[in-house]
RNA sequence: GCGGACGUGGCGGAAUGGUAGACGCCGGGGACUUAAAAUCCCCUGAGCCUUGCUCGUGUGGGUUCGAGUCCCACCGUCCGCACCA
């Protein structure tokens, strides 16, 4: 019972109706199986799946269906990160509620994730904007808190003050809030703390374990932590009136220090503007500078002199002015340094301009000069030279020295200084998880007890007028303190939502109404085995999932300290872009690149005008790409003209297949066809999932999705790849359905056998190496194999095993085909392939004969030849022969079964 | 500025130091068809004096019997960080 062509349209919920009737994906925690945890980031449900969720969820899929395939336990849960300001936004601009709109979105996102066939643990499912997870998310807060991970603190924030909320720094543009254009106040709030920091050394640590995590992600996570090792000491004024505490990474530099430098923000220079208007007109100056990196980078070294003299810790009658700089960061260190020109390109600088002394302390080579000549700092290796007792040592060796000498005379002592700061989790927004603490008059800030857990968020809110919603809602804020019980306030403000994805992946291994999770369930599942997600999580939520998962195991709560075994990066889908500079406004309009058809028209109304655009191109004529013209003059909805661009760029437009006007390359009205770049809206070259699904079936997007470009980098989305990809879904289903009949004297096909069991093995490997594109590329050369081979009883069995190879990547045509193929029950629950490891052993092996490297002629020969024969059959190839041209052979190299290498 | 990645046909890309361009897309030719769609077959890096030869993996050097692959320098593109003491 076959069709002539796969129906998606009906296999697609034909068979996903079929896997949930039978539970396939369902993750039983009480399997005998060994245990398979694939996760993928989860989305925030913005509204629609975006083509970059696609590729990132049919990955996951892929090893998840393999990994089942392989007799795994598999858990691979689908949640929603369902708090964050696209619903505050949403609501203000739209007047619909946060929830409302978050749990539509939801709604609308499973939806189309269902289409796709991806094999989720539906039951599994979890949003964090819900009671049931943040309650949970409250109360494991609430054991951080007791084990003293959670503090309290005084931080600046940016703040609208029209908006009278807190805006995060990527919302403050050139110094305004991006919503009001209100011109952005620092202010001091009190604010909640995790302490990230204590973990810094183990989270930084922990970073050589993870060996399947990318190189490139470890070392943004190293550089974000970032630990220095040096000396912190004391600057003491001759008369001890003034007291500078520095931190240095180059204490062997110290006798070549020429000034010492505090930040604008330091006390000392605080203390200075108070009794001196000239100090805080510098400082004022300092404020002034932009914080943009290019602002940065151009920005001049500034100092001023505060007349201060302090005293080098080795030698009283050496020193130092005192200056207040610009380019000294308060929260990094001591917000002090001490500026050693020689060996620092900033403090040359500076040096430079306030023409300090600059002294070489360090050895380049063989200078040795105390007197330190031009503008670039010497920071390579060395011998000191001019520092007396350091003298001839290397620099290393003089740190160690320096230290020393420094804790003896107790003016300093070795520290470590680190770039990670504690992780402000403090938001003044609704939409987040109410952080459950009651500040009381008398007893101060109280934990709201675990047994009035959750603290649920008030649904009944106004965001008619700015401001948290939260302060002003009549009732939900008052509370009696559970201390003491008078009357007393809620905490208003939120968690950062990175809190609530920072454990998400325990939840869903284990999720009892009672507690966050079990930890004897969560030991069988954690860690992750395979974690795929984009490159810009690379910092923030990965290094916060992996403080969470090490401080709930600090505390008791589960044993497992890295959450993530393996992480795997993806690239983008990318498409290209058309745009247009309006002649009007000078705005660039962007064309959907979906309106484009290739085509050829004249290139121009001169050449031909009155011509028809065909489908052909004819010599003489460009190749052009026609674009409906919306956007250029035309409303939308009706019927338009079209707008060709020939492939040198020019732009044309067509009517009624004629050219009637050309946009003159040059001009005002050119038409570009941009970069090939991320899909965005505002660049008009999405592609909506919905539509390609609708058109050419889960599995054909499936499939482009997993095809040609390597999964780490950027896909080019194209019209004629997904195009092809369809095809190759009705090849396969012709192969399945054809009904191939060996003729009982057939002649047996061994080369087909061996290519089955290689692609069997092949593509298992690289589904596990997560090379798709590899897999992909295998499956047609088993395609192409099988369509050529005659009838044998070795193409039966090859057709026969294709729907269990394709089954993870295209999950409803396999189950299609293994039903036309006489198959019962899933494919989907199926085993994967044995492989017969004797039918990848080659007898026969092609021997490349090179001569001085370049190759003249393969022979093919029975494998495990000597050495002897195969240099005979070298020698004996009349292509050796003329290559040699009389040549006497000096060398041979032999590689057994690969090479023949003359070399004359 | 610092750190990292990458650079191969018209395009996406294959290639444990050992036959460069697997596989896909595009393109060309042919078969089938009244015709089209669909499908199938063949060709498809460049050049040439075409039984074959020469050149060819960003550029220039080097190591090697042999380099897309290893080393050095440079050019270009992209990404991350950014005055971190």
């Amino acid at each position: 019972m076959t069709s002539e062509r796969f129906d998606p349209s009906s296999a697609d919920v034909r068979w996903q109706a079929a896997w949930d009737a039978a539970q396939t994906f369902r993750a039983d925690d009480a399997s005998p199986r060994p245990r398979s945890y694939v996760l993928e980031m989860f989305p925030y449900p913005s509204g629609r799946i975006h083509i970059g969720h696609v590729r990132n969820y049919t990955m996951g899929d892929v090893l998840a269906r393999y990994k089942r395939m392989q007799g795994f336990e598999v858990l691979h849960p689908m949640g929603w990160d369902s708090f964050g300001m696209p619903a505050e936004n949403a609501a203000m601009e739209q007047g619909v509620h946060p929830g409302g709109w978050t749990r539509a979105n939801i709604k609308a996102m499973t939806a189309q994730l269902k289409r796709l066939g991806f094999s989720f643990d539906w039951s599994r499912e979890l949003s964090t904007c819900e009671p049931e997870y943040y309650g949970h998310e409250q109360s494991l807060f609430l054991d951080l808190y007791a084990a003293g991970l959670v503090t309290r603190k005084e931080s600046a924030v940016n703040w609208d003050p029209v908006d009278m909320t807190v805006l995060a720094n990527e919302q403050v543009i050139d110094g305004r809030g991006w919503r009001s254009g209100a011109l952005v106040e620092k202010r001091k709030l009190s604010q909640w703390f995790l302490k990230i920091t204590q973990f810094a050394d183990e989270l930084l640590d922990g970073l050589g374990a993870l060996k399947n995590w990318p190189d490139k992600v470890r070392l943004m996570q190293e550089n974000w932590i970032g630990k220095s090792q040096g000396l912190q000491f004391t600057f003491w004024s001759a008369d001890r009136a003034t007291e500078v505490e520095v931190f240095t990474t180059r204490p062997d530099t110290i006798f070549g220090a020429s000034f010492v430098a505090i930040a604008a923000d330091h006390p000392i220079a605080q203390g200075l503007a108070a009794g001196d208007p000239a100090v805080a007109d510098f400082i004022a100056e300092c404020r002034k500078g932009g914080t943009t990196a290019a602002e940065i980078e151009t920005q001049e070294k500034l100092g001023f002199d505060t007349g201060i003299r302090l005293v080098h810790p080795f030698d009283p009658a050496i020193e130092l002015p005192l200056y207040i700089a610009n380019f000294v960061l308060m929260d990094y260190g001591t917000g002090a340094v001490f500026g050693c020109p020689a060996h620092d390109q900033r403090d040359i600088d500076f040096a430079r301009k306030y023409g300090l002394p600059v002294t070489r302390v360090v050895a380049d080579g063989d200078l040795t000069d105390p007197v330190f000549v031009g503008d670039e700092a010497y920071t390579g290796p060395g011998a000191l030279v001019n520092s007396r007792f350091l003298d001839g040592m290397d620099v290393e060796a003089a740190k160690a020295e320096v230290i020393a000498r420094a804790e003896q005379s107790q003016w300093g002592r070795g520290t470590t200084v680190w770039r990670l700061r504690d992780w402000g989790v403090s938001r003044q927004r609704y939409w987040g998880t109410p952080i459950p603490f009651i500040h009381c008059g008398d007893c101060g800030v109280v934990p709201v007890p675990k047994d009035q857990l959750p603290v649920v968020l008030p649904e009944d809110v106004d965001f008619s007028v700015p401001g948290n919603p939260l302060e002003r809602h009549p009732t939900w804020k008052h509370v009696d303190c559970p201390n003491c019980g008078k009357a007393a306030t809620r905490e208003t403000d939120t968690l950062d939502t990175f809190v609530n994805s920072s454990w998400y992946f325990l939840r869903f291994a284990s999720q009892p109404a009672d507690r966050p999770f079990d930890p004897e369930v969560i030991k069988q599942w954690l860690p992750v085995e395979q974690y795929i997600g984009g490159i810009e999580h690379a910092i923030l939520h990965l290094l916060y999932a992996r403080f969470w998962t090490r401080a709930l195991a600090h505390i008791g709560l589960i044993d497992v300290k890295e959450p993530f075994a393996s992480l795997f990066t993806q690239g983008m889908v990318t498409h290209e872009t058309y745009s247009r500079v309006d002649p009007g406004n000078g705005q660039v309009v962007y064309f959907s690149p979906s309106e484009i058809e290739k085509r050829a028209v004249p290139a121009s109304p001169e050449q031909a005008p009155h011509e028809t655009p065909s489908g052909i191109a004819t010599s003489g004529v460009d190749v052009t790409v026609a674009l409906t013209g919306m956007g250029i003059g035309v409303a939308q909805g009706s019927v338009s003209p079209e707008i060709a661009i020939p492939v040198t760029g020019q732009a044309m437009k067509v009517e009624q297949g004629r050219v009637t006007k050309v946009f003159k390359r040059g001009t005002d009205e050119e038409l570009n066809a941009g970069r090939v770049i991320k899909m965005s809206k505002s660049k008009k070259n999405v592609v909506d999932p919905d539509d390609i699904i609708a058109q050419y079936g889960a599995d054909a997007v499936r499939w482009f999705m997993l095809s040609d470009s390597p999964p780490e980098r950027d896909l080019p989305w194209s019209e004629a790849g997904i195009e092809g990809c369809g095809r190759f879904v009705q090849r396969l289903w012709r192969i399945a359905s054809g009904n191939p009949q060996a003729a009982a004297d057939a002649a047996s096909n061994p080369a087909l056998h061996k290519l089955m069991h290689r692609t069997i093995a092949g593509v298992g490997a690289d589904i596990e190496a997560l090379q798709f594109n590899k897999a992909v590329a295998k499956l047609y050369e088993l395609a192409g194999g099988i369509e050529k081979a005659a009838p044998s009883a070795e193409k039966i069995a090859a057709i026969a095993v294709l729907p269990r190879l394709a089954s993870p990547m295209m999950p409803h045509l396999a189950e299609e085909m293994y039903h036309a193929l006489g198959g019962t029950g899933l494919v989907a629950e199926a085993a994967w392939p044995d492989v017969d490891p004797a039918a990848l052993v080659d007898d026969e092996v092609t021997i490349a004969i090179q001569v001085l490297g370049k190759l003249r002629d393969t022979v093919t020969v029975a494998k495990g030849l000597p050495r002897e024969e195969l240099e005979a059959l070298a020698l004996a190839s009349e292509k050796v022969q003329r290559a040699l041209d009389g040549k006497a052979v000096k060398k041979v190299i032999v590689v057994p079964d690969r090479l023949v290498n003359l070399v004359a």
